[in-house]
DNA sequence: TTTGCAGTGTCAGCCAGCCGACATAGCACG
DNA sequence: CGTGCTATGTCGGCTGGCTGACACTGCAAA
């Protein structure tokens, strides 16, 4: 749908995210004819930790995993990514190395901004520096909320949270709430701090509740009100004594 | 110590942050002249989650402490910043409200750069928004590190590497790493997502190693290498059975 | 000096969430 | 249709870290 409007290397989806909207007409204009489109299968790794930037992505289609590893292979996953969302704008500013792995979860679709040419544009307009600080503090905001539910939040309240900040940011394109999210919950586990096995559990309680519905590699919100009433209350809900006050 | 050299309103410690460092000479200037210099006793709340912005600080001396409360009251430390340390930028780029409350941890010196004349001077100088967004950059890199951390280490090494990584921090006025840091437990497991006595329980065993020495209010780094060792391996040191391998 | 308070050391008990294990089910690919 | 892989559902046992409680100890203010 939505044929393309002018020169348009990009795609509407990219076009359509809030940040972008927020851009200067100037800035979007040499965006689109800077931004190169590829097309990835699932499985590929965009770029890794320690890389040295190479620019800017823009994720059109498709969702990209961004997660570290320790030592022994443990992955903590930071975010998965969905359309449209823009990244890996952090070492523009400092010129160090890429802090996460970029791994593409699905096939993906997205833009490719080189770093030279960013970068030249920013000298000769300093003023968009300032537009990609935007970026850059969404990223903070976002990470300093899911440090703290990490630290503060029991297991139900931290994944009923995650569940709704994924669906309204995934539900960014139709400007509404995504109902459907694809996630194994694997990778919930991963993004929580949780183990496999008690992720099911808290969503299997969330589901006799009648709030989600589980499916393979998929996790359905029905009761968007219910499930944020239970992301605000600090106890679980748990299978027996259900009169605890 | 250390007379001014020049105007000078900024005391000379804030000067010697790597950020400042890494300005420009006329911004630096500027700075000098727009801070405004407050001592404030302890206990003080500089600024409140959801205050809107008022500006950029300089801690000078003292300690301030960054973070933010759940309903129940929880209280999960973000941060507790020591000089030299510039914060309060993420608003600048973004016109929202504060992510955190700041608090005084102890009678505090420090400079306040108002929002009104430097969003004036961005305006008209905005290849400033780049320095401004390399000291964000910074915020987003620790914040990342200390959710990994979070994620996947367990209790020693992450207390291990959270005393080494403000030991580095807060010895920067001297460019070396500072040996006595000034925490009590309590704020330690705030800090970690701890109990009290789970903190308490890993600085004894730190201790008995011969790492750290304890005293009131204080931790005392006696073998740094030994220390970044403990830091990097995945296993406790767990009171009995050492030779586990 | 006395009093009070905040920080520390320590213990017992508990239980939430971990791990390992296994059965089942859906999907891809031959 | 089989074969194999991955995701899901579920159980039991274990244990690490939490809670609560209490004694002790400096330090500071009265």
């Amino acid at each position: 749908m939505s044929q393309s409007s002018g020169s348009a290397s990009l795609p509407a989806s990219l076009c359509s995210s809030s940040w972008f909207q927020s851009l200067p007409a100037d800035l979007q204009h040499w965006l689109q004819q800077h931004a190169r489109l590829r097309v990835l299968p699932a499985g590929q790794r965009l770029f890794a930790r320690g890389d040295t930037a190479d620019g800017l992505y823009g994720l059109a289609e498709g969702l990209v995993r961004i997660s570290g590893s320790d030592a022994s292979g443990q992955e903590a996953i930071a975010a998965v990514l969905a359309p449209p969302q823009w990244f890996g704008e952090i070492a523009l500013f400092d010129a160090a190395s890429r802090t996460h792995d970029a791994w593409t979860d699905s096939t993906v679709t997205l833009v490719h901004v080189p770093q030279a040419p960013l970068l030249a544009l920013l000298a000769a307009q300093p003023q968009y520096w300032r537009d990609l600080g935007r970026l850059l503090s969404q990223k903070v905001r976002a990470s300093f909320i899911a440090m703290e539910d990490l630290m503060l939040l029991p297991p139900g309240p931290r994944l009923a949270r995650r569940l709704l900040q994924m669906s309204n940011s995934y539900g960014a394109l139709q400007g509404s709430t995504l109902r459907e999210l694809p996630l194994s919950q694997t990778r919930l586990a991963a993004m929580l701090a949780l183990s496999r096995q008690t992720v099911n559990q808290q969503l299997q309680a969330l589901s006799a509740a009648g709030l989600l519905r589980l499916r393979r590699g998929v996790v359905e919100i029905v009761d968007l009100p219910g499930l944020q009433k239970m992301a605000h209350q600090h106890q679980e809900l748990s299978g027996s004594t259900p009169g605890n006050k």
